[in-house]
This record gives C-alpha cells, sequence and structure tokens, in this order.
DNA sequence: ATTAAACTACGAAAATATTCGTACAAAAAT
DNA sequence: ATTTTTGTACGAATATTTTCGTAGTTTAAT
C-alpha cells in the first residue's frame, strides 16, 4: 500500500487531479499556476516525482502524458488528518472538530447534518 | 506578530512547553526522546533557532537557560487549522468534520457537547 | 586541583523538497 | 523545408529542515 505522506506541493498536484480529473501537466500547471509563480518544468519534474513514488500514474495519449492520482482522495484525507490531529491537537479529534465548528462559518443545513450523523453515533455505540 | 508556520520538529517543541511550561533543553530532549532517536545537540540547536525566530523566548536561571513559547497554543492551532483545511480539504471545514467524527471513537459525553455547540450557534444565527 | 558532567554556541554535514536550465524529439504553423 | 511551438527527460542549483560534531565554559564530584 501507498499512505506515505505528500508533500505540500504533491498534495496541491493531487487536489488538482482528484477534481479536475486525468490530466496533463500542462493543465495541471496552468492551475498553479493561478495560486503562485511556477515554471512548467518544476511542474513536471515534481509530477514525473511523483510517477516514481508510485503516487500518479501515466498513459501516453499522443504526444503527452495524461496523468491520475493512485492514492484515493478520503483515504489519503483520512491519513492526513490523522497525523495532523496527532501534531496540532496532541489527538485530541474533538478539540479539532470544537475548534472547526468554532471558526468557519457554516450554514444551517450543514450544521443539521452533522447533528444527524452525531445522533446517527450516539445510537449505534448504544446498540 | 507572529503566525509563520512552525515546522514539524519545532511544533513537537511548542507541544511539550505548552504542555509541560518552562523548561530546559534537556526536559524537551528527554522528551522527545521518548517518541524518537535524537540527540541532545539537536535539540539545544532547534530551540535556539525557534529563539532566533521569535517562537521562544528564554530566561537564564543559573546555568541553564529555560524557554517558553512565545506564541498561543490555541491561536496557534486555529491557525495551523485554517491552512490544513485549504490544503487537504480544499477549503471545506465541514468535510473535515465529518470525516473526523466519522474515524474518531467519541464518548457520548463528547458528542453531546459538540451537538450544544451547534445549538448554540445556530441560535447565533437566527439572531 | 583534577577530572567528570552538564551546559551553550555554532559551523557544517545530511536529508528533503523545490526550482529551473538545457538538451532533445515530435508536431504544427509558416 | 524551416521555424516555432509543445512536449519529455534529467542533472543540477537552491532552499529548507534536521542532525550532529567539536570547542569551550561552568559547576559538581573525586
Amino acid at each position: 500500500m501507498n499512505l506515505q505522506k505528500p508533500t505540500e506541493s504533491e498534495l496541491e498536484i493531487l487536489q488538482i487531479l482528484w477534481q479536475k480529473g486525468p490530466s496533463s501537466v500542462r493543465i495541471v500547471n496552468e492551475e498553479l499556476a493561478i495560486h503562485r509563480d511556477i515554471g512548467y518544468t518544476t511542474t513536471l519534474k515534481l509530477m514525473q516525482i511523483m510517477h516514481d513514488k508510485g503516487l500518479l500514474s501515466r498513459t501516453e495519449e499522443g504526444r503527452y502524458h495524461l496523468y491520475k492520482p493512485e492514492i484515493e482522495e478520503e483515504a489519503t484525507q483520512i491519513n492526513l488528518l490523522s497525523k495532523f490531529v496527532d501534531a496540532t491537537f496532541r489527538g485530541s479529534a474533538m478539540k479539532l472538530v470544537m475548534q472547526a465548528l468554532g471558526n468557519h462559518n457554516s450554514s444551517k443545513e450543514e450544521l443539521e447534518e452533522i447533528k444527524n450523523l452525531i445522533d446517527l453515533k450516539i445510537n449505534n455505540d448504544k446498540s
């Protein structure tokens, strides 16, 4: 299995690929360039490294390559979240949740959704 | 203000100092050494660098130094959390909360506490 | 009064991560 | 047919973070 921690740059690239689906280096680079200064060959090199590591697979489409993630978005999020909770909240997921709820505006609908999830958990624990 | 992102090692040290209060390099090093292999001078250097950056202040207590954090635990958590949500959950704090609730066992009491927090938020938004 | 132990300071090596230049190949435009 | 554009490959420079060795100072122990 592949549960190594991607670097920050790698995560940026993964996000783009998870969002847009299999993409060429050019597409990814254009997306990255919206947020920061980055050269084409830098993106290329990063994606080649990720390919070497097995984080991305690729297929030749004519003269360019299409890259796609080899790790799943949700599994990766869970993995990173668990490390983040340990490092930043000394393992207290509850503390993190409270902070997240306290510091972000969220709609009534979202909040109700979370309440439902909690009720579900409470009821599950009963049985 | 000081809201630069501490490195992983720096965060480990901050956690120890937040937890145990002002401490000497030796104390911090002993704590770090529980979890991983690390030499005394490595910890010393890290703490000196953090002092240079203004992350830690120190007082001479006889022949050694007592270090203490110059940034607050909660403010730092909020700062890191916001960056983490952006990088890992593309800004969706709700997604993060759901994952955190879904993947960590938490007591009925804690869950009730969160429900209360949510109700509070919902009512606040009404007024 | 020597020696050993517990410190700090600091340069520099090692490990990681990021960035980019240059070389080269293939396709598209002129 | 040349030139320009759009790709890949890859070595190497930079930047950042982590690690530690060595030197030197002060205190404690023999």
